[in-house]
DNA sequence: CTAATCTCTCTAGCGACTAGAGCTTCAAGA
DNA sequence: TCTTGAAGCTCTAGTCGCTAGAGAGATTAG
């Protein structure tokens, strides 16, 4: 049996989200001592790994529920399962690049003001400036 | 003069978005008309893009009310603006960096399942398992 | 003048936590 | 067995950057 301690070093979720997480209902409840403290089990522990997992690759809460709920299941909800995990990666590319073209503009924008200060510098400038950026951001 | 919903227009910004920055203090109070309707003047209107470009940027509003405090500054404040933009690529670059590795993992998540689904699907325990991911996210 | 559209203030809510107060329990050593 | 310090408990409130809605008043085109 695992203290929430436990759980947060071996999870890498700090405790008052795990308490968090059991209060929106992604984990079920924890079972307590006799001087209410709670203690996790192997299952416990590797439901709060799928959470971590999912928060780490960018799926919100709901779609991490969503998943949870479709443990052992077969047929069209793993198909759903599947879409889940597709529409996220989808959005993660679109998110790459939009922030490389950012990244690209913020390399001009440092740029603008490298070496000596001798003569005015255009960083300022450079902020409000929108129109050397490519595509939308 | 401009008003609110005109400055929403030319610059992509929410009116309520508007009216926050103003009470965040990113925008000085704009003049109002005898009904108490807001008017804004260019000056108004390039500080706003400037706002919502250094959002773009993924700047936190404190950094932008920082980098306008510095507009028309000179020597170590221009350093200083010169350093948010710097540390700022730093950050980017960083984050790319890693939504890469999570893109690489969700392609490989998303993978388990393609084709057939006659067998059963690896799609949830992808999702639990750690061990792939190279670097930590 | 009327009707449609815009704008006003205000409060409350979102997601995903995080911090702190004030208290209780646990576990290990003497 | 007692003590002490770490770890845990609940609860409230705060963070960031908005966003939504209610219910009122202002502006503008025809």
């Amino acid at each position: 049996m695992l203290s929430i301690g436990e759980m947060s070093r071996r999870t890498g979720v700090k405790i008052p989200t795990i308490r968090f997480y059991e209060d929106k209902g992604l984990l079920e409840p924890a079972g307590r001592t006799a001087g209410n403290q709670r203690r996790y089990d192997q299952t416990a522990l590797h439901r709060l790994s799928f959470i971590r997992h999912g928060r780490d690759l960018g799926l919100p809460l709901e779609d991490i529920a969503d998943l949870l709920s479709l443990e052992g299941a077969a047929g069209p909800d793993l198909d759903r399962a599947h879409d889940i995990a597709r529409s996220q990666q989808i959005r993660l590319r679109d998110r790459i690049a939009r922030l490389e073209r950012l990244e690209r503009e913020l390399a001009r924008i440092a740029a603008a003001c490298d070496g000596d200060h001798d003569h005015s510098c255009a960083v300022l400038d450079a902020f409000g400036d929108h129109r050397p950026c490519a595509g939308p951001h």
